[in-house]
DNA sequence: TCTGATAGATACCGATTGGTATCTACGAAC
DNA sequence: GTTCGTAGATACCAATCGGTATCTATCAGA
């Protein structure tokens, strides 16, 4: 039974959890045929380089993240429940995590550097469709009388990803929810200021 | 010349160049002995092992950024002034790097999973000495009538670290300012509501 | 059923990894 | 000036790194 499709994602999936866990410089392509059972012969056949492994699991980890967002923002019907719903999808990241290691944008952006051009722009085409998604919702909200018409869409956007990441990464370094919950409790409370 | 003391500080102050900006596994020691003109003869005289070198690294960084920290705070007489400093400081990051590669504490953070368990430790700690520092900051400004006696210290001290870390992240991956003087101006303006 | 393309295994490459055993040379104490 | 502890250099280790050339086995189309 061949099924080069099945293997590529097999290869994504399984390099999606090493790369989050450990770091992507930090796992190495043993680890990865370890892992999912295939050879290298398997991965070089499907990936041109590490590098670009690297870059399409960060994009593959991007999607599954954002798929799970976009069902809650359709499931809500105003901008407060969908903002709302994201909020609390975040905190999952601590007590339920979608994905093993954490928020992928996170550990992308801490990671790279002037030598990493391609995940690097990989990682800001992530946080720039996350603010995106953000400030969209923010918009619909004023456009439909649920939000402040003066509300600041590009800052208010960008609060949400800075507290939340900040967040995850002290609730995520001391174990615990506490850090996270305080931080979404911050944001409803703001969420509250801008709501007509 | 043969300094011990000021070999093992510029073994430190290289490797902390290095840890900072590619990660801690992602540095290897021939990179240090590069850095450093020093071979690794040398580093392993003063260092037990690689895990023993990072952690006492993650410790020299952190302490070079809480002498610049106490700078700020002793030379600010009121809580609403030493906290604006410090929000300051945190702008420098991007804007003038008192270390390059960022926040050590945030890169730390990130990079530490379970295999880590000594730097973890050191980032915990980290953590809990800034956490308490601003706490204190915020309880003494209770105290000395400068901040509202109800002012919650540890929401309060968490909501900046998360802001500030959460800002360094988009700001160094967008590669400019505009994020985290956004979350400073938040900060600024969270500030304002408990100034007595 | 035969054929051509491709998925994936095998075996290998030189370079580099963290770590160590050994040796030399410097510098302080007497 | 001699001695002795230690700072640091040298040379090496097995293991692993990312990557590739080659080969085999499978599968779709004719």
């Amino acid at each position: 039974m061949r099924d080069p499709e099945a293997t590529k994602e097999t290869i994504l999936k399984k390099s999606g959890v090493l790369f989050n866990t450990q770091g992507y410089k930090a796992t190495s392509i043993s680890q990865i045929t370890d892992a999912t059972g295939f050879t290298k012969g398997a991965i070089y056949r499907h990936f041109g380089s590490k590098d670009d492994l690297e870059k399409e699991t960060l994009a593959f980890l991007s999607n599954i993240l954002f798929g799970k967002l976009r069902v809650i923002i359709v499931n809500e019907s105003n901008a407060v429940d969908k903002l709302r719903g994201i909020f609390k999808f975040f905190e999952s990241y601590i007590s339920n995590p979608p994905l093993k290691g954490g928020c992928p944008l996170l550990n992308a952006a801490i990671e790279v550097d002037d030598a990493h051009p391609a995940l690097r722009k990989e990682a800001v085409k992530t946080l720039t469709v996350l603010k995106k998604s953000l400030m969209t919702i923010l918009q619909n909200g004023i456009d439909h009388k649920q939000l402040k018409p003066d509300t600041d869409v590009v800052f208010f956007s960008t609060l949400i990803i800075a507290v939340l990441e900040g967040g995850i990464m002290m609730s995520k370094l001391e174990g615990n929810n506490n850090d996270i919950r305080k931080m979404i409790n911050h944001l409803n409370d703001q969420l509250k200021t801008i709501t007509l």
